[in-house]
DNA sequence: AGCATAACTACTACATTGTAGCAGCTATAC
DNA sequence: GTATAGCTGCTACAATGTAGTAGTTATGCT
């Protein structure tokens, strides 16, 4: 029996903190901030408190490159995503998890690996509750 | 001109509490909190002092009845759908709202009406955005 | 009728998240 | 070499998540 990974809960801030490094790969705070700018109106520091407790939560991982810090995710995207479709498809739509995974499938948003990894880990959740 | 009604956000847990009166209609304290019990492993007053919030904030309101209060939603399912479908449309999934409304149509979770009344909700936000 | 008990209510409290300011440090521009 | 701009650490305050306590009311039992 493999060890069990526990589902990560992210708020909606983190979740899109998470998006743009998902995307990137690796950004400086500036960086997020910048493209998160249009979405959360934030303030520097504020995207800053953000991300430094991210890394606290170990969410998020950081290096200090030339005098500044980078910031990677130490998630998976399927992994942050498990949660948010768990609880969109049980609660906001009412269906079967499998139906809204399957819309990643048709938004090419996700690799057809990423696919199965977050069709496995919903799947354990399934499990794990029964 | 219609006076522009500011979409709410919810809070997942402000969500579950409204669900759980969208379908019922009205409940008490004891009933939500029995309700959701599964979900959420609450103490009765953690669900007493969200919903007390909630009737601060005019999600809810509250009417002694023979000595309790019952409380009933003051926003349609779609009002506060409307925040959590855009927000996972455009961030989660990655695509259009339509797509995800139209999952809608297919779980029978809502009334064509209230299928109606989201669509225009969130075209509202669209233009109003661009 | 009179008290114990259970349930409900108001009030308070503490942790986390959302939001942001400030002060010190470093690099860069003159 | 000093002023400036950007980065960092630290602090703060409001809202949300989570819950305990104490007072009040209704109810059951004797």
């Amino acid at each position: 029996m493999k060890e069990k990974k526990k589902l990560v809960d992210l708020s909606r801030a983190e979740y899109d903190i998470l998006r743009t490094l998902w995307n990137a790969g690796q950004l400086s705070v500036r960086e997020v901030h910048d493209l998160l700018t249009e979405t959360y109106n934030w303030a520097y520091t504020t995207t800053k408190t953000m991300m430094d407790r991210m890394v606290n939560k170990e969410l998020l991982n950081r290096e200090s490159f030339h005098g500044v810090f980078i910031y990677k995710p130490l998630i998976t995207r399927p992994a942050g995503l498990a949660r948010m479709v768990q609880f969109f498809a049980d609660r906001v739509l009412e269906m079967d998890v499998g139906s809204v995974v399957s819309l990643f499938a048709r938004s090419k948003s996700l690799t057809p690996e990423e696919i199965d990894e977050l069709n496995n880990l919903l799947v354990e959740k399934k499990d794990g509750k029964k």
